[in-house]
DNA sequence: ACTTGTGAAGGCTTTCACAGCC
DNA sequence: GGCTGTGAAAGCCTTCACAAGT
C-alpha cells in the first residue's frame, strides 16, 4: 500500500485542518464537512482516508482526534527532523529563522557556507560554520535534513555532498535540476518557477510592468 | 486552447533549460536530447510542444533559439513582472532581497509591513513603507503581483485587501489556505508542506530527531 | 436518517507505436 | 536513417452512486 503523490499532499492539508479543529474542541467530523473546509468533494476526502483503514464510523463521522493520531503516524510526523541550512545567503538565513522556532516536528540544527565571510555569524539559534565542516556539522548536531539554499550552479555537487556525509533527505531552493540518488529522496521548490506559473494564469488584458 | 497546469510546470522547465542551451550556442534540440536533460520522456516533451503549434521538423528537431522564443511568448514572459511583498519578517526579506536583483522577469519594487518597527528600513533596494498605504504604493510602483509573507492567521485578509488595491495576482508563504477570487489567481507555496513530504519519503528505518 | 467505504464510470495524463516528413 | 506529430492504448485519479453499517 504506496500513497501516491497527490494524496500525500492532501493528507499533509487534512492532517492541519484536523489539528486545528482538536485544538477548537471538535470531536467528529464527517467528509463532508472536511471537504467544505478544504474546497475539496468529500468522496476524494473518503478515498484517501478509506486508504488508511477503515477510519470512520457509518452514519457518524470520523473521530477527529482519533485521525490526528493516525495521520500523524503514517506521515511519519511523530519524530523531530533535524535540518542543516547549506548556503547562508538571504535564503538561507531566513529559512533558518523561519523554521529555527516553533515549527514543531522540523528544526534548523545548523547551517554552513563555503564564504568566510559569513562564517562566525549568529542565525536563528546557531552560528554558521564553514562548508568543509559539514560532515562534523551533521554528525555533532544529528542533522537528518539537508536544506539547499546555494546558487543553482552548485545545486549538484552540494546535493551529492550532503548524500556522502548520510543526510537522509534534501529540500533544494536551487533553481536548478538535480539528479538524486534512491536513496536519498530529494523535493524541489523552485520559486522561480512558480511566479512563472503564477503570470500565465494573470488575466490576459493586464497592464504590463514594462 | 488551455494549457494544463503541469504542462504548464514542465514549459516553463522547458523554457529554462532551452535558454541554457541557447546561451551555450546549441542551435538544435531533439525531443531525445531534451528528455535525457530534464529526465522526461520524449513523447511527453513532443506531446507539450505540440500544443502550442507545429514547431519541429521532422527528421531535424526543434530550432532552440525559436523554440525559446515562442516559450517566453506563450508563458507571458516577455515582459517584467513588478512585485509588491506584504510582511517585512525574515521570509519577506529574504524574498525581497532574492528577487530584488537580477531576477529578470520578475522584480520586487516594494515592501510593506503592519509593524512601525519595521517601516523605514531599506531592504533590497526599497524602503518598507507601512501597510496602510499599500494602495498608494501599489499604485505608485505599478505593482502586478503581491507576495504574500504574512502569519496564517492574516492571509485571507491580506490577499483580500491586495485584490481590493488592483494586484493581478498573488504568490502566498503563509501556511494557510486561502480562497481566492476568479479575477486574481492565487499560487501557493507551503514550505511545510514540503517538509511533509520530504520526511515521509525518508528511508523507513531512518534515526530519529528525538 | 445519516455517513462511510467502494466498485464502476468518467476524465485526465502519459506512453506507445507508427505514419509522415526531412 | 532520423525525428516529429498524433491516434490509440494504457495508466492514473476523481467523481458517481449505492450497498452496508450505525
Amino acid at each position: 500500500m504506496s500513497i501516491s503523490p497527490l494524496t500525500l499532499n492532501r493528507l499533509c492539508f487534512y492532517l492541519r485542518a484536523l489539528r486545528r479543529m482538536a485544538d477548537a474542541g471538535t470531536q467528529r467530523v464527517s467528509s463532508q464537512q472536511l471537504a467544505d473546509r478544504l474546497s475539496l468533494s468529500a468522496a476524494q476526502i473518503r478515498k484517501d482516508l478509506a486508504q488508511l483503514g477503515e477510519l470512520g464510523i457509518r452514519g457518524v463521522g470520523y473521530d477527529v482526534a482519533g485521525l490526528v493520531e493516525r495521520l500523524t503516524k503514517v506521515l511519519r510526523l511523530d519524530r523531530s527532523y533535524r535540518m542543516v541550512v547549506v548556503g547562508m545567503g538571504n535564503l538561507g538565513r531566513a529559512l533558518s529563522a523561519y523554521f529555527g522556532f516553533n515549527h514543531g516536528a522540523f528544526v534548523v540544527v545548523a547551517g554552513v557556507d563555503p564564504d568566510p565571510a559569513k562564517v562566525g555569524r549568529e542565525v536563528g539559534g546557531f552560528i554558521v560554520r564553514p562548508l568543509d565542516e559539514l560532515a562534523d556539522v551533521v554528525r555533532e548536531e544529528r542533522a537528518q535534513l539537508g536544506v539547499l539554499a546555494v546558487p543553482a550552479a552548485a545545486a549538484q555537487e552540494t546535493y551529492d555532498l550532503l548524500v556522502k556525509v548520510g543526510v537522509q533527505g534534501v529540500l533544494n531552493f536551487a533553481p536548478s535540476r538535480v539528479r538524486p540518488v534512491p536513496e536519498v529522496p530529494l523535493k524541489n521548490v523552485d520559486l522561480r518557477i512558480y511566479l512563472e506559473e503564477l503570470a500565465y494564469r494573470l488575466p490576459e488584458d493586464a497592464p504590463t510592468g514594462d
